[in-house]
Formats: structure tokens, C-alpha cells, sequence
DNA sequence: GAATATATGGAATTTATATTCCATTTTAGT
DNA sequence: ACTAAAATGGAATATAAATTCCATATATTC
């Protein structure tokens, strides 16, 4: 550390923090790095985690860990988690307020919605691995993989999920068919034996979507469902449920976990029936 | 609180906290109620929040939901966090040394590559910030509350994302109309003076989306285009080109930019049309 | 309406955590 | 290889948090 920043100021968003991360890396000394590069990788720990723990996971003695944070700008550890810990405690009244001023704000106000929403991103990715377990995904993949065809279906806000899913599996020449339009439950007869349906719907559940994935589920057929609660009535027919918490912005949800984990999902679906 | 459970074993999981929140709601007094009740809808504050941020969110004593933890069967609020903490640490997605083994394994990275466009997510968002300007976006955004309707275009891997903003449109009350189908021509007619069409499209460009942006210029009607390269025909029609750069894994887009910055680019348009 | 049991909130105590300090080790420059 | 500067880790301290205790308030029962 060559004081390169006499008074640096401490990141004020996740955004930053990444950037920030990003730029110091090279130049760190062997243990600060060691910080930077895990810490990197699991953002997500920071709020749920003590020095001591995060020092640990770095191997590295908490009296560094304390001085990494120092390195990025904050004043320490506490500074550094309570921006980490801010998405879930954060309360936004304001959201209302901002949006209306965005009119007179001008340039400034859009391109401040975009950051938002671009902040709200991160924080969802970062989501992602605090409530999807390795091992959950890695079932619904093989059990994908066995599939004849993957059906996929998903109404409202989900349909931009399954509909990307359902490009990147044509992409990958992995057989995947989506189910949409009205009447939804027509699309039974066309899902076999030996098939899989993967089902995304959000709070408020959408019946169509539910319905099909129960009529579905009765007839032995496996189901797998991404939502974002607990509350959700496929979870009574799904062997594996995904949870995602997406960020939102003025009541706006952002997208970037539901697509990032289907994406991800289809990769490995598609890299476990390549013989290879 | 009658002690009616004289040894009443901590939860193991969240679900069964879930499960026996349900259950004592009813039967606590009303302090213990307010904790119960607030705590069942705010699940994950849990993890990262202090016992008097807790208590004070539910308007309580922290000794107040101190007992309240322990009437769920825990010795202390300490003991509850850390069983919310821990879905969260015990799962490390890609622990270098945990990885390589799991591969040598011959198990599928499945975590990996979750982790992998996580990161690429991350990446993406970030430069959103670098490559589009306030000023383009706002003049877009602009352009488009103006317009009686917004038609969206896109294919393939724009699809999700035009089907997207569609969606958002329609929860903001934002007049948009979403065209799909195979021959997109058809499209030209439903667009009208007056109008805007927001175009999507990426390498290799789809004909279809090209001309119908290029039939709506030549219409006198405003086109703007959404698209990962310079050279995007629609560029010569439309007054205005927003450029993303997405990560990609493996030859698989990230998809996160492009779903963010139309996003946000809706919701700006909400609020510039809305009257206050 | 009094007596008893239960619930409540603030203050005191204990425990854990963050942060600083300093002796020792490592690295970089000559 | 020697010196100076930087980095490191463990121990000491300061700070904040969890937990308990108790006096007071509220509800219940007779």
C-alpha cells in the first residue's frame, strides 16, 4: 500500500465496490489480494458474515482483512458491511418521489435510473448465491438432461425468462419447447412421459402457469419451478424449487438473477448430455 | 406465553421456523405477536440485522424479541440468526480447491457455471455505464413518452428482451405494443405517425427486424435501436443507437445489460409522461 | 374491584466483535 | 548480502451487541 489515495472516499455502491475491486487488484500485496480476489467472488458474504469469518475464508489474519477494507476506502469492516447489508434493510419511500422528479431532473435523472437499476442487478446477482444451493441446481440439470424435451412455461413478468431459456436450448440444439398464449392448459397433451416441465412464475402466481404444472405433476411427470417465494403452490408438485430474490426499483423488479440462473441452467443441461 | 412446551428444541431449518411461526402466532400476546408477525414477512432481515433493528422494525423492546426467539425454542436472537446465516455460508459456490476436485470427479461444474454468469452479469452491468451516454438515453426516453404507442421488435435472443420491456410497459400503463410472429412485415401497418418503434437486435442481425425498422423510417416515423455493434444496419435509420456490450460464457450471452437498460429506459419514460 | 399472574420496557451485565497497536517477518532496492 | 520500507499476524483495546434482571404496567380471575 503506497498510499496512493491519500483521502479516498468510500464506495457508496456495490458498483462501486466492484470497480474499485477490480482496479486495486493487480497492485495489492499478496495478502490484501488474497482479499480482493476472494471477496470478489462471494460479495454476497460480506453482509452475513463477521471480520473474523471473512478472514478466515480468505486465509488471512482479520487485522488484514481489516486493512483490505481500508484499501477500498471505507473506514472498515462495519462501514464496508452496512453498504452490503443496506438492500435488505433499505426502506425507499423515496422511490415514488424520484421517479416523479425524474421529468425536470433531465439527462441527469435518466441516466441516475439507469445506475439504479444497474445497482439493483448487481445486488440480484448477488442474490443468487445466497438462496440457489449448488446441489438443487445440479439435480434439476440432470434430470433436464435426461428429458426427452424440456417444456418450459411461464406468463406476465416470466415470460422473458423461459423465453430466453427457451433460445439459448435451441441455440445449444438441446430440445425445448415453450408453452404460451391463452389457453395454456391446452398444452398438456403435448407434454410425454419422459418429458420435463419447467415452470417460472412470480408472486402473484399466475393460475395458467400453476395449473399446468399441476395437471402435469399428476400425471408423473417431473416438474421444476424458479419463483420467488416460498408461498409458491407449485412447490407442493415440484421435487426442486429455485428461489430468487430479485432487487426492484420504484416496484420495478429487476430481471438479472431469474435470466442469469435459466442461462446458466440451460448451459448445464446442455453440457450434460454432450457425450464429450 | 403459558410455557407450554417445557424443552421446545431450536428449529433446524427455516421452514420449520416458518412452520411454527404459524403455528404460536395466534396464541402469543401481542407484542410477541407484532415480532411473530413481522418477522414471518421480513424472513431474510434476519441474517443482517442486529436484535434492536429487529425489535425496533417490529416497534418492540429488544428484550421484547429476545423473548420472542426463545419462545420460538431458541436460547437467543444469536443462535435464530445463525441459522439463517447459514444458508448462506455453508454453501461456498466455487471454493477453488472444492471445485477442482469436483471436477476431477467427472461432476458438472453446475455451481461454476452459475458463478461464471453471475460474473458475467456483473461484468455487463458494468459496462452499461461506460458505453451509454445520459444524454442518448434521455433523448430516447423523451422521444419515446411523446409517442402515442411504443412498438417493440425483436428476435431470437432480443426477443426476451423486447418481451420484457413489454411487460413493464404494460405495468406502468405505458401504451407499447410487442410484435412477434413470423412475417414481422405485417407489423408496418399497426404502426402508425405519432408512433415510435424500439428496435432490438443483435449480430447477426436479423432481416426481419431491419426491415421493419427501416420500412417505419422511411415512414417518417421515429426508430430507435438497441443492438451490441456499431455496424447495426438500423443504425442509418435511427437518430439515435444504443450500444451494450454483453459478457458471454462459453459462447452464451449474458443478457444482462440489454434487460436492465430497456428496463430503465422504460420506466423513464413512465415518469416523463406522467402529468406531476 | 382487589389479588394474582402475565407481559412489558429500560437499565445493567455479559459476551462477542471490530479495530488498533506493535513486534516480527517479508519484500524491494542497492 | 545488507538496509530500509512495507506487509503481516497476534495480542490488546475499544466498541457494540446480545442477554439477563427487575421494577412497572397490563391483563385475568375470583
Amino acid at each position: 500500500m503506497k498510499d496512493q489515495n491519500p483521502v479516498l472516499d468510500a464506495p457508496r455502491r456495490v458498483t462501486d465496490v466492484i470497480e474499485r475491486l477490480d482496479a486495486v487488484m493487480e497492485d495489492l500485496p499478496k495478502r490484501l489480494k488474497q482479499c480482493a480476489s476472494f471477496t470478489r467472488r462471494h460479495l454476497h458474504l460480506i453482509g452475513v458474515s463477521t471480520v473474523s469469518e471473512m478472514a478466515k475464508a480468505c486465509d488471512v489474519a482479520p487485522s488484514v482483512y481489516m486493512r483490505f477494507c481500508q484499501a477500498l476506502g471505507f473506514s472498515g469492516y462495519s462501514e464496508m458491511q452496512s453498504l452490503f447489508r443496506e438492500r435488505f434493510t433499505e426502506f425507499r419511500p423515496d422511490d415514488d418521489t424520484r421517479l416523479a422528479t425524474l421529468r425536470a431532473e433531465g439527462a441527469v435523472g435518466t441516466g441516475r435510473l439507469l445506475a439504479d437499476f444497474a445497482e439493483a442487478g448487481h445486488k440480484s446477482l448477488m442474490g443468487i448465491a445466497n438462496t440457489v444451493t449448488n446441489e438443487g441446481l445440479d439435480r434439476i440439470a440432470r434430470d433436464m438432461a435426461r428429458a426427452r424435451v424440456v417444456h418450459l412455461v411461464g406468463l406476465r413478468r416470466a415470460f422473458s425468462v423461459v423465453s430466453s431459456m427457451a433460445y439459448t436450448f435451441n441455440q445449444l440444439g438441446v430440445p425445448a419447447q415453450l408453452h404460451f398464449g391463452a389457453g395454456m392448459l391446452y398444452a398438456a397433451p403435448s407434454i410425454f412421459e419422459g418429458d420435463v416441465l419447467f415452470a417460472v412464475t412470480y408472486a402473484p402466481f399466475s393460475d395458467e402457469t400453476v395449473n399446468l404444472a399441476e395437471a402435469t405433476a399428476k400425471r408423473g411427470i417431473p416438474v421444476h419451478c424458479l419463483t420467488d417465494s416460498e408461498h409458491c403452490p407449485i412447490a407442493e408438485f415440484a421435487p426442486e424449487l429455485l428461489l430468487v430474490q430479485e432487487d426492484e426499483i420504484g416496484g420495478v423488479k429487476a430481471l438479472n438473477a431469474s435470466v442469469t440462473l435459466a442461462t446458466a441452467l440451460a448451459v448445464a443441461v446442455k453440457a450434460l448430455r454432450s457425450p464429450e
